[in-house]
DNA sequence: GCACTTAGTTGTCAATGTCAACCATTGCGG
DNA sequence: CCGCAATGGTTGACATTGACAACTAAGTGC
């Protein structure tokens, strides 16, 4: 790969994102879901870590811990999740889903996977994968 | 593709940006140069563009036109780039790189070279580019 | 001439990222 | 056990990026 199909890879990657998180925005106000993206994924984080806490999360998203507790802070007053006193680590706090949150999950996974749905439309699979692994060695090379 | 790995195909893509957009960072403040991504997007764009116009930008990168001003104007004050006068219209400004903006773009161009080497090391070259396409037809699906 | 569009600038605010200070705990070496 | 560094979390402050709308000036077409 030369530097110039280098340049065209790196903005390409802009481009998505932006447009991916457009799309998502988009979808998610037309269902009446008022969340931002970033109130989302974490939601979407929780419901797929049991006994969660906020330093995983972190941890595993890569975003600075100060904002996970505010993002956190606004889902607890949406009421979407709970907090409760670590039974081992008084510090610490295991985060829950509430019955609202689980029933959100579901609706944000079906608008997500309609987004995703557009986005690969007339994609071969296979390549798709390929791409979808791809992308994660990618994040493995910068994140380590 | 079904819902789940859907899924981790979002997730990854925020992760990677994120990352990628990092590792430009630190790669650029590493040797002295201190505009942000945007600055840097624009100025490049501009590079490539001849007769270039902030309305082009604009719509070429998909960014707010107001931002693109904004950027612009910074970037003038920082005398990488010049506005003149459009020949033809008098409401619009030709953009040109200066001295120092040509300069500076190779610099840039080195830096983004080494930072995509660093992130696509170990990969197939050839599943690369496929991944290359991909993105740019999932640009487009988006996109329109 | 007049309505409409277009290029650019500016104001305002929301969303996201980064860094550092801080508190309350925990765990650990002595 | 004590002192102290490390950890989980919260908060403050600020920079970056994105979105939208109002506005000026100038072109375009009837």
């Amino acid at each position: 790969m030369d530097m110039n199909q280098t340049h065209i890879f790196g903005e390409s990657l802009f481009r998505l994102l932006h447009a991916y998180k457009r799309a998502l925005r988009e979808n998610f106000t037309a269902v009446g879901i008022e969340l931002t993206v970033s109130h989302i994924r974490v939601l979407k984080r929780i419901a797929g870590m049991p006994q969660c806490t906020a330093q995983a999360v972190a941890a595993g998203m890569q975003i600075d811990k100060g904002r996970i507790a505010r993002l956190m802070k606004e889902l607890e007053t949406e009421h979407l999740i709970e907090k409760r006193h670590h039974p081992e680590d008084s510090r610490s706090r295991q985060i829950t889903l509430t019955h609202q949150g689980r029933t959100l999950i579901e609706r944000i996974n079906t608008v997500e996977a309609e987004t995703s749905e557009y986005m690969v439309a007339g994609i071969d699979k296979e390549q798709l994968m390929t791409c979808a692994h791809i992308i994660n060695d990618m994040v493995k090379n910068l994140e380590t």
